[in-house]
DNA sequence: CCCCCCCC
């Protein structure tokens, strides 16, 4: 009798998916290690710890797999990088592009029920894969992406350190140009961002593994966070052509710049125009890249009380400057407490009025309630923030002088210990007014770790009247084509 | 279940 030893077939990570159900065993390389991260549930029950690996099996599939608490605690030590592993019971997610930067359109979860074995070496899985793709290729991709990119670095800056939300950072712009003949700024960040300048000089070719890649002032930029690989003069095929393009006409020809860095704050890409029923649509369908729309509408109301409480329309906020990219200073805007102190620049500086509302709009579609933001909200109103400010305040003193008006005793709705007379009926005098255009920015953000599209008006102006008319004009042509 | 790496 024969014995005949099967070799163990592993499913192929390539082919993960949310559909397959939970039978499945990979066989993977750890390629990458973040540190263990302990959070806050947002829920508020209790804390959490959580790490990160990137595996590769012999096909040359890649996925992201995260493990939580006491899966956390009990792999961390074991999963170093270079090691092989025979993995399952972990469940399937559809991959948070702005935090992933595997390019699978999945990620793997494990929680209590791993089940995670070493194995032997596999020689059939390689230490490292890339999926280069040059930067012509980029241009044209749905943003937030993550690619793995190789070039020669044309220009550098100085390293330069910051500080967001309480943390501070140091980055490095580098600018990439590659044999598509065109180039992108990539920023690097910490120890890597503070290597010698003597690193980035003389053009050497760098291959990057898992750059983010995002709109920035309506031009691409990318991003390689800690996670991502930088090797200088990589021994990879990639790299000799990118070489060889540089020194034999690369370095004289014109390079197309696909980061835009004209310093300025616009002119915004202000999108497509759309009717509000077309933009909620389009809002509900985008989850991973930012977008703006153009709107015709006019403003049916602005939110001044929500439940019992008044819904202030003014903030106070730190107008503190602050260094921003290209030397441009911008103040901090941040809300300031009920003494002025600002947490972010951690003082009490100087704070002044802003706008923040919840504006309804309407056309002939339907309607949308939008948070608005200052500058928006300024023009819409067609007051400042401090006039606001002003009529807030004296609404009560107002009132008073008022007192014996039978509307106003009507209206006389006490909410909370303020009444809101003075305010709303300032208000009203705006609603239904003007035909305004305004650009709505619809993005993606994290909530309760669930990606969702959070919807603003970042601007508004009067509407052209000669252009909507055109394009009304047109679109009745439209239908009597049809 | 995390998630920040800025600046619209």
């Amino acid at each position: 009798m024969t014995i005949q030893v099967q070799e163990e077939v592993f499913f192929p990570i390539r082919e993960l998916s949310t559909y397959q159900g939970a039978k499945w065993t990979i066989k993977g390389r750890v390629t990458m290690r973040a540190p263990m991260r302990g959070f806050k549930k947002r829920d508020g029950n209790g804390d959490g710890k959580v790490f990160h690996v990137e595996l590769l099996d012999a096909e040359g599939g890649e996925i992201r797999a995260s493990f939580f608490n006491e899966a956390a605690e009990k792999f961390f030590d074991l999963m170093e990088v270079g090691k092989c592993f025979k993995l399952s019971r972990g469940s399937v997610r559809i991959a948070n592009r702005q935090y992933n930067t595997c390019k699978h359109r999945y990620e793997l979860v494990f929680d209590k029920m791993a089940q995670v074995d070493e194995v032997e070496d596999d020689q059939k899985i390689e230490t490292v894969k890339y999926a280069i793709e040059n930067l012509r290729s980029v241009k044209g991709k749905t943003l937030p992406c993550s690619v793995d990119i190789c070039g020669v670095i044309t220009a550098f800056e100085q390293p330069i350190a910051f500080e967001s939300k309480g943390r501070n950072f140091v980055k490095r712009n580098l600018t990439i140009a590659d044999d598509s003949a065109m180039s992108m700024i990539v920023t690097i960040w910490a120890e890597r961002a503070q290597k010698e300048d003597t690193v980035f000089k003389g053009n050497p070719v760098v291959v990057m593994k898992g750059v983010m890649v995002k709109e920035w002032q309506g031009g691409r930029s990318g991003s390689l966070t800690e996670g991502g690989l930088m090797v200088m003069q990589p021994d990879i095929p990639e790299a000799k052509a990118v070489s060889a393009w540089w020194q034999s006409t690369g370095h004289a020809q014109e390079i197309t710049f696909i980061s835009q860095t004209n310093g300025l704050p616009g002119p915004r890409a202000s999108g497509k125009t759309m009717d509000i029923m077309q933009m909620k649509q389009a809002s509900e369908q985008m989850v991973t890249e930012q977008e703006t729309f153009s709107i015709y509408c006019r403003l049916a109301a602005v939110q001044t009380r929500k439940r019992d409480e008044v819904q202030p329309l003014v903030y106070n906020a730190c107008m503190e400057l602050k260094d921003g990219m290209n030397g441009r200073t911008l103040p901090c805007n941040r809300r300031v407490d009920e003494n002025g102190f600002c947490a972010v620049c951690d003082k009490k500086g100087k704070a002044g009025p802003r706008l923040n509302l919840r504006c309804r709009f309407e056309d002939a579609s339907g309607n949308c309630w939008l948070t608005t933001f200052h500058p928006a909200a300024e023009k819409i109103l067609a007051l400042s923030a401090q006039e606001v400010q002003d009529i807030e305040q004296n609404q009560g003193r107002e009132e008073e002088e008022e007192g014996e008006e039978e509307e106003a005793e009507a209206e006389a709705e006490e909410v909370g210990s303020c009444k809101l007379e003075g305010i709303e009926n300032k208000l009203k005098e705006t609603y239904y007014g003007e035909m305004l255009q305004i650009i709505v920015r619809a993005k993606p953000e994290s909530y309760n770790g669930e990606s969702r599209t959070g919807v603003s008006c970042i601007a508004a102006s009067p509407a052209p009247v000669r252009e909507h008319s055109r394009m009304m004009l047109k679109e009745i042509e439209d239908m009597l084509a049809k």
